[in-house]
DNA sequence: GCCGTTTTCGGCCCGACTGTTTTCAGTCG
């Protein structure tokens, strides 16, 4: 029994709560609970006193132990008795909320998809009253359009139209400060929409040109102070513009960009400070002086408290916190991981070098397939002996940057690794990776990293997980296995810059940060453009907490190498 | 259901928008 399954479990009873129409106290009660064991670092087992919790209190805590004993609860038993099941996904619905959801059950037997547009199209919905004939067609718009585009979508697929729409903002006549704020500004991995915040004192002449950007398919609303357009792509994506004074832009700013939880922290905090926020500023709550700020530093500063760097608005735990030196993106002082022409990269060494160079980088790795990976036409001993002479010559060429001659090593499936030692020690920088066999059980794939993470020989394990957000699970890790031992061993865990993988995920790298394990951010770039992926790849990082000193590549080459050697035991304590 | 530097009752984050009403509930972010 983890903690996760506790807190699911108590997110579940507050969904069957909602349906069932219960106050909605008690049922955020519920959530609340949940939350708290979120945000407490400990395991279920190293809380003593549940009730102890902020959140939670008798009845929850009798709850929480009744499911850690018996798997299950009477609570949640007899809710899913008087609720049925398939009323749950209609909560997705947009529109459709637990109480409207509620009476429809109660009063016309609605209890799942069928049901709900038998009863809207027999006009039973809309003679009920709250209802009418414009909630019928919503509902049925909102049938219709469920499931034909993933609720939310990964991050990676709306970064081209954030900067499409960036671009044309710059030229928006009026617009005199804009910013991106919601899920895409936390870097959540996959976003539902894009929010911008305008600040305008001409909202209707900024409208207007909003409404006509590139590729707007529908205009969902267009007022003076909220401008939605569907605009078509790879998706239909829906972004919101709010169009505010500019007094208002920095706590319009921070009330778009949440999290929900965030706000509802800085909230409680304001409040205990005789303070009301809402996104027009922060009230004197006495005297109904209203406080604006032209930044987010000053917000913060007013309530007294350190900035909190967007990526880690998230539990609402951040609020009281201690608020690190986070990695920033001039901190990078190398790229570890990339492809060049050799294996199936698009630019060749030389190439690579200098756009390297173009960044200020000072040290870089080639790491190209290893030969195992057929199709990425992978490099065999002689090749990387011969790629190594063309980096050799570069190093020689270039006296700004050091080129460490690298690898990508494929970790076979039965836990071979895809080179012998002896070859392995004339590398410079090895990078262990699974590229195959998926779906082994998680314990073959535990002996497969085992293997590589325990060689003296491997400096970094790439993508740990595999994944591809929104596309592949990866291959089963545990996680938490898998940090130990690259701790243990001096083992380099990467984090892929890559906006499809972001692996490993950011909540791990915070507990690996915690552990002491020593981090990477890498592009694995495989052209150009993709260089340009590290800025995803720190702001992945800074949302697992992660301080300079923990990435690898913020250090100079010099300690790099250090590193590297010590490592191989080429250099003694 | 939870909580207390307005403490055992009475409140629990805030505001806009929509669609339904004729002053407001529900939903959403």
């Amino acid at each position: 029994m983890d903690k996760k399954q506790v807190i699911k479990h108590l997110e579940t009873i507050a969904i069957y709560l909602e349906l069932k129409g219960e106050n909605a106290f008690k049922i955020s009660a519920y959530r609340k609970a949940a939350q708290a064991l979120e945000r407490d670092d400990r395991s279920l087992g190293e809380i003593d006193d549940l009730g102890s919790l902020q959140g939670v209190g008798k009845g929850t805590k009798a709850v929480i132990e009744e499911f850690i004993e018996q798997g299950k609860t009477n609570t949640l038993n007899q809710l899913t008795e008087e609720v049925p099941a398939g009323l749950i996904p209609l909560l997705k619905l947009q529109g459709l909320g637990g109480k409207k959801l509620s009476r429809l059950y109660h009063e016309l037997g609605v209890v799942d998809e069928a049901t709900l547009r038998e009863a809207c199209e027999s006009g039973q919905v809309e003679v009920l009253s709250g209802f009418g004939k414009k909630s019928v067609e919503k509902i049925l718009k909102a049938i219709d359009e469920y499931g034909s585009r993933p609720e939310r979508l990964p991050i990676s697929s709306v970064i081209p139209l954030y900067e499409v729409i960036r671009t044309q903002l710059e030229t928006t006549e009026g617009v005199e400060r804009y910013a991106i704020s919601g899920s895409y500004r936390r870097l959540r991995e996959d976003v539902k929409d894009l929010d911008f915040i305008i600040a305008t004192k001409n909202p209707e002449q900024v409208a207007n040109q909003l409404v006509q950007l590139a590729n707007v398919k529908e205009v969902v609303s267009k007022g003076t102070t909220k401008v939605t357009v569907v605009i078509t792509g790879e998706w239909d994506v829906s972004v919101d513009f709010r169009l505010v004074e500019p007094d208002a832009f920095v706590t319009t700013l921070h009330h778009f960009t949440g999290s929900k939880d965030h706000n509802v922290e800085m909230r409680r905090l304001a409040k205990q400070q005789g303070y009301k926020i809402s996104e027009y500023g922060v009230e004197d709550s006495e005297t109904g002086q209203l406080h604006t700020f032209e930044s987010e530093q000053q917000f913060f500063e007013f309530l007294g408290l350190d900035y909190i760097p967007p990526e880690l608005r998230e539990t609402g735990e951040e609020v009281e916190s201690k608020i690190p030196e986070l990695v920033e993106l001039a901190d990078i002082n190398g790229d570890l991981h990339m492809h060049t022409t050799w294996s199936d990269g698009a630019q060749s060494v030389e190439e690579m070098i200098n756009k390297s160079r173009s960044y200020g980088y000072e040290i870089i790795a080639i790491t190209d397939h290893s030969k195992y990976l057929q199709v990425a036409n992978g490099l065999n001993e002689t090749r990387l002996r011969k790629q190594r002479e063309v980096i050799r010559e570069m190093n020689e060429k270039y006296e700004d940057i050091t080129v460490l001659a690298g690898v990508e090593m494929d970790i076979l499936p039965n836990g071979d690794l895809d080179f012998d030692n002896q070859f392995l020690s004339e590398m410079d920088f090895v990078i262990a990776s699974i590229h195959s066999h998926f779906n082994q059980s998680e314990e073959e794939i535990m002996n497969r990293l085992e293997q590589a993470i325990s060689n003296p020989y491997v400096d970094m394990i790439a993508h740990p997980t595999g994944r591809l957000i929104g596309r592949r699970k990866g291959y089963p890790v545990d996680l938490n296995r898998f940090i130990d031992l690259a701790v243990e061993n001096n083992t380099i865990i990467e984090l892929n810059a890559n906006p499809n993988r972001l692996d490993l995920t950011w909540s791990w790298l915070r507990a690996a940060q915690e552990k002491g394990a020593t981090i990477a951010i890498n592009t694995d770039a495989h052209n150009y453009k993709m260089l340009d992926d590290m800025k995803v790849g720190v702001q992945a990082a800074r949302k697992g907490w992660i301080e300079k000193d923990t990435v690898i590549n913020t250090w100079s080459a010099k300690e790099i190498q250090h590193f590297l050697k010590k490592k191989k035991g080429e250099l003694s304590e």
